[in-house]
DNA sequence: CCGGTAAGTGGACTATAGTCCAGATGTGCC
DNA sequence: GGCACATCTGGACTATAGTCCACTTACCGG
């Protein structure tokens, strides 16, 4: 989505070995530790940075975890874009939705606490970071039919939403979430 | 919902004047500064009272948030528990469904800020606040038909949290959001 | 190799939510 | 009235996210 304008402005290896250090001991201390209970002086100090050299480079605790889910964010990206049918192009509209639904669960009921952290540190961090818009728009595009298929595409996306998937995993298990999921998005994609 | 089984142990009359102070001046402090800005040294400093009473009362911030919404909320559930057909008993699940939805949309819309305090301040909030099984208890018994009428719920209600509703609210205007929600509502109240 | 400079660094600093507890105070009972 | 005691109070304290800026360092052209 986010296409590079001006070619980017080259990273001194301080601080791509700082970057490298942050992301690698965050990955350890998010393993090892609840990722909620994890402080951001606790990932400076255990990549050996100072406070502001982290912050610098993430811009808030999102950001980390952002960074952190990049690579798993773009191969479903990629998928969609240009990988073989039903994720990618070439499918029917509604088959490729349900597609994307189960992919998309895939992703977040694997890393739910990350994904988590990557929507809630700051307050609509959730809708402003650029995987959201692709999402939205992705869906937008598998709606032909829709009466408003971008209040849809929010409503479909509401759903997995982390916070509200970790609320109601522990009570409905994630196969009845996954069940329902279908069941409202291909409502949604075929309307009356 | 939530019966009290012991009656209250009587509150003391300092607590109970400390108690109206401060939502008073949160009331005061709130329509004139923007709710996100408001810290709760202020609301104590204005309030005449220490901290220590302020969380002690309230619980955290979204508590306080909350008890503001209190009046509003117990109108809205007493109207559905007793009050008059469309929105209270008696008529037909699909129209209560969506007396409801408008309902609540009128309420969470007019205080939004308010609202999104309330289930936001601390991680998980809006799913641990008695109000929120209510309304998912209410959708539930609205649902005969729905395979998953539990599940279907609670996507109904993510429709409605008041962080989703703060982020699209600007992008596609509270007519349309309106509308988008009567539609999947009324789909989902009527299963194919 | 060297000097200029933009980029990067780290830790002191601020702001804020929320905890804790020693001491003050209202209430019920005699 | 006054005693016993549960409740309440306020502010000092902790934990944490995020800002700021004087200093350092990698890089580039000469």
């Amino acid at each position: 989505m986010e296409l590079l304008r001006t070619p980017p402005p080259k990273e001194r290896s301080d601080a791509a070995r700082n970057r490298a250090a942050i992301l690698d001991a965050a990955a350890r201390l998010f393993a090892e530790h609840d990722v909620e209970s994890v402080s951001m002086d606790q990932v400076a100090e255990a990549a050996g940075v100072g406070k502001g050299t982290l912050f610098r480079r993430f811009g808030d605790k999102s950001g980390l975890a952002v960074a952190l889910l990049d690579a798993r964010e773009r191969a479903l990206q990629e998928a969609i874009l240009s990988g073989p049918p039903l994720l990618g192009p070439g499918a029917p509209e509604a088959e490729r939705l349900l597609a994307f639904a189960d992919a998309y669960l895939d992703y977040a009921l694997e890393h739910l606490p990350l994904v988590r952290m990557s929507e809630t540190a700051s307050v609509g961090a959730r809708y402003r970071i650029g995987a959201y818009r692709f999402w939205h728009r992705h869906i937008t595009i598998l709606l032909p039919g829709s009466p408003d298929a971008d209040y849809t595409a929010h409503a479909l996306l509401a759903q997995v939403d982390a916070e509200h998937l970790s609320a109601i995993v522990p009570e409905l298990g994630e196969e009845r979430i996954r069940a329902g999921i279908r069941r409202l998005w291909s409502d949604a994609a075929d309307p009356r």
